[in-house]
DNA sequence: CTGATCATGTAATTCGTTACATGATTCC
DNA sequence: GGAATCATGTAACGAATTACATGATCAG
């Protein structure tokens, strides 16, 4: 079938229900968005293309003036979309973190900066943290709502793993606090592996 | 001096030795792809465009035959790689993960079927962590080589990463074998909280 | 009546991967 | 001699963002 991931997105927030573009761009925003995002600029698009390939079907609504076309998913639709979820093909996964490549980098700064590195990640990880959380009380409202139970399971692991980052920061924090900047101060002690 | 990502992980690199784009590109694989990742059709081109900035300069191998580059940084780029490393810029971070992506819509699946695509995380995580132990004697043997101290924990950090994610996995497995598919079954215990 | 939100779209651009082409050298 | 590795590049494509343009409706 060959979908684009947009698709699959589209295909499976169609599944919970008939949307605008505009819904499910807003709908991406707070729930998949932290581990894939989607812009207009791929929805529209995206959206004509399944419609012409039979997978959803437009509903313009009669009410002219503001236009808005609501899509449903067709039976091939949810065919795709349970081909796609159930498809043992290798999954996509890619991780972009600019903080983690300039602490890779961070041996030539001092060591003052080389603490700030790690602080501007976990600062980043906390607001993060903070707007998960901020959505849970609408995600745990929607499942019950829904009857559904993945979509806040993944919201949980989006809490769980800001948390996990944060910590890890700091726990490098501290360590490098201890710990001399390097070894010429106390070569003396040795680091014991 | 707007660098691209591309250019800083290039500029961080030669500020490590005097490299081809080959070597670059090596060094890459196995240190800061798994955060940020780069390819030899960004990488070729963006030496060329820093050279002409003046950030790098290239020296032809005179043994000519096998043609070989080797860059090393200028004071600019030097300059360049410390100014991108300080300033307090919001942090481009990114994750894409089609694992989620999928659980994220997996109400629609049949109990088992759900329980195999959070194996199949799983699985890939565990592949990963290997992959970065794998790497673990070779980063602890060139950091002391080398001096460098950050290079290893972000090495650190990427197996705490990979080993979170597969904890978590293996709880909700846990979790979601050992409760009903839905609430109707049980609905009597209830879930407090 | 004004700003916020709803709603749809496109164009330009950037970013990045993949595949291909080419050829030298090194190790077995 | 042949396979693996070193080495450099480009062309085509795809994925995604950003900015822009347009206009309706709704809440205050």
């Amino acid at each position: 079938m060959d979908l684009s991931k947009t698709a699959c997105v589209i295909l499976g927030m169609l599944r919970l229900g008939r949307r605008t573009g505009y819904e499910i761009k807003a709908l991406v925003d707070v729930s998949t968005r932290f581990f894939w995002a989607a812009s207009y600029g791929q929805i529209y698009p995206e959206l004509a293309r399944l419609e012409e390939r039979g997978l959803i079907v437009g509903e313009r609504d009669p009410s002219d003036g503001r236009r808005r076309t609501t899509y449903e998913l067709t039976p091939a639709g949810d065919a795709a979309l349970q081909e796609w979820l159930t498809s043992g093909s290798s999954l996509h996964l890619e991780l972009r973190h600019e903080g983690f490549l300039k602490l890779f980098f961070s041996d030539v700064l001092a060591p003052d900066e080389q603490l700030d590195q790690i602080r501007r990640i976990r600062a980043e990880h906390e607001r993060v943290a903070e707007e998960l959380r901020a959505i849970e009380p609408r995600a745990r409202a929607a499942a019950e709502r829904r009857g559904t139970r993945f979509p806040y399971l993944t919201l949980e692991w989006g809490i769980a793993y800001e948390d996990f980052l944060v910590d890890w920061c700091r726990q490098a924090e501290a360590r490098l606090a201890g710990e001399p900047a390097n070894g010429e101060v106390s070569a003396a002690t040795g680091t014991g592996s």
